[in-house]
DNA sequence: GACTCCTTGCCAATTGCTTGCCAGTTGCCA
DNA sequence: TGGCAACTGGCAAGCAATTGGCAAGGAGTC
């Protein structure tokens, strides 16, 4: 028996011992000492409801309230493993369409006293690797907002601590994912009454699962339709990767383009002004997820609304559920998207109409 | 002497007594093993270097690499309290301004091997308040962007850990602002050129330091310049907040106006264009920031840049710096602004130009 | 070859909280 | 009123690092 563990007797180390600096925040210690209870009596009467008897607790939360207490996260981490935190990596912090997303998680997040960490991946799959290691150590759960890793390395991680992605189904883990089928079918609808006899798509880049399901979803609606639908080479889902599919959307013959998401049909669309077309009397143009932003330009722009604050809350909570065990089945709340017709798009240009024909002079 | 605190030798506690999980990361343990050292000499390895030789610090990289290692964040913070975190509030996530303050701290965060946490305070004080506590326990330091506490509030959580705050000043705290000097005097100087002698200001939040400092230079350069300049009724720094100035502008004799950032300067654009008024022809709208978005409107918004990702970026430099306690003198790196000239400005609207009666009948 | 000095590595205490195990207390029923 | 069970609360051993103090060993000097 070392005396040295046991000195300064119930009132624990520092108090007589080590008044180590005179600022130090307060310990459970200092809580048993006022409350004159054991410290793991002030441990469990603060993490273990029930536990105590009511008024034990009670002296015990008005000992810590007068002290104004406040957890040492490290420590309790050390022990349990659980921290209060959430990691959130998104593929491009400047890119809106996180912002809404960023917010839900956050806003879900604080309502829960959880706290949100963030990183970026830059579009790189080595760095979100890289962000992602780093954060499964020091949070309770991860959310990984269109990741651009495989689905192997999303599984690996996943082994670990729980994962949540956002706009990306990966097998064996929870996926949050919106419908996109509403808006896309209601936007093929309405080109097809307004007579586009032909329909292209930019592409986003080749690892973005989203880019290809909307597409796939496109694809599907068009045949349906009869509508002939084609795509393009794939580009940096930004501005500059819209601006840089003009060329190509021009060469070809569609009447009307969905790009990936707004920030390259924004792009698009201001190159395609550039060079003298009208929009949307040359051509139609329609974009996804309903940014910030979107309807600023001339013509505002059409698009298919995501719920990118309902996916970034409902992947938070899906994940603090997760860790409960309490609720596991519940993937997939309604997570609808919705088309939001603005100046855009219109009638199909002339000579082109739905007369199968000019398909062969393209 | 326990023999329990000996157990295993020099092997330490898991390896043989307590396999734990079979999945449990490697501790410093593992590696003194494997290396063939004491732990305590794999502590210093990884983090004093120098203290050790370079061959057993050589050894010991080696088996920390075998296992694929990575510190345990939280013991580490246990004694020494250095968590690698830096903590960013902002007060509203959805704002693009802060798109690029965040992205420059993450950067910057990341290049240093540190991590960065999230919150935002959706511009209440309360919530802000609520948030920093919350932080101040975990992280190495804490930066404001554009808070809206008062400078008391603040100084007492500066008092707890190193703290910098983004356009704003406060006594005694490491403060990032722009200087706006340069910008605003360009573009007072080119409204007078474009003969404007009535100007007003629509203001943020009353608790924006940013907003009363960008009036008060707004205010000085006009005087300069022999301009009447106003200022309106303080409104939220959102284009809604933009909007509901509308009516005010319209009554008001002002040819043109500077919002408080670009997001305002935009809902009065559009709430004014509505109305029937053409911009810049009826009145001339400057904005602040030049954020994403502010160059998609019709006209395109002329704006006073801000330098959003080097502010972002300087101040976790130099939260960084302030750890370090080397180079604490380096407040105010150049953050310049600069005129950003697009559609939105232009020629005073006849009858108005300069003419000192006019003044008179407003 | 002996002595001093310095480098290098080890021991053990420390950080604040959690928790398994155990003892003491209380309540209830027969 | 005795017995059993359910509660409460205390003890002490972790959790995975850091770090001051100290001993051992090697190098350099006379």
């Amino acid at each position: 028996m070392t005396d040295t563990s046991k000195a300064g007797g119930e009132a624990g180390r520092r108090t007589a011992a080590h008044p180590r600096t005179p600022k130090a925040p307060p310990t459970i210690y200092d809580i048993a000492v006022l409350a004159g209870v054991n410290p793991s009596t002030v441990s469990r009467a603060l993490s273990k409801p029930g536990r105590v008897s009511a008024k034990t607790a009670q002296k015990i939360m008005e000992a810590a309230e007068e002290l104004n207490y406040q957890v040492n996260v490290f420590a309790r981490a050390l022990p349990t493993g659980r921290t209060q935190t959430i990691g959130l990596i998104v593929s491009d912090i400047t890119n809106p369409a996180y912002f809404e997303v960023i917010r839900g998680a956050e806003t879900a997040a604080s309502a829960h006293g959880y706290t949100l960490m963030l990183a970026e991946s830059a579009e790189s799959a080595d760095l979100e690797m890289t962000a992602a290691r780093r954060m499964l150590a020091t949070v309770d759960g991860l959310i990984l907002a269109s990741p651009r890793l495989s689905d192997e390395e999303i599984g690996r991680l996943s082994s670990t601590k729980p994962v949540v992605v956002i706009n990306r189904s990966v097998a064996g883990v929870t996926s949050m994912v919106a419908d996109i089928e509403a808006g896309v079918t209601d936007a093929v609808r309405h080109l097809a009454a307004m007579g586009h006899a032909a329909i292209s798509y930019v592409p986003g880049p080749e690892r973005s699962w989203m880019s290809q399901r909307r597409w796939e979803s496109i694809k599907a609606r068009c045949d349906w339709h009869g509508i002939e639908a084609t795509m393009e080479a794939g580009q940096q889902p930004t501005v500059d990767g819209g601006r840089r599919a003009a060329a190509a959307v021009r060469a070809g013959r569609a009447t009307a383009v969905f790009c990936y998401n707004d920030l390259m049909a924004i792009g698009l669309m201001r190159e395609l002004q550039a060079a003298g077309l009208a929009i949307p009397e040359d051509l139609s143009i329609l974009g996804f997820d309903n940014i910030f932003g979107s309807d600023f330009t001339t013509p505002p722009l059409s698009t298919i609304k995501s719920p990118l604050h309902a996916l970034g809350a409902s992947a938070l909570e899906s994940l603090l559920a997760a860790g409960d065990r309490a609720a596991q089945l519940q993937d997939d709340p309604a997570l609808p998207t919705e088309l939001v017709l603005r100046g855009s798009t219109g009638q199909a240009r002339e000579g082109q109409k739905m007369s199968g024909n000019s398909l062969a002079t393209g």
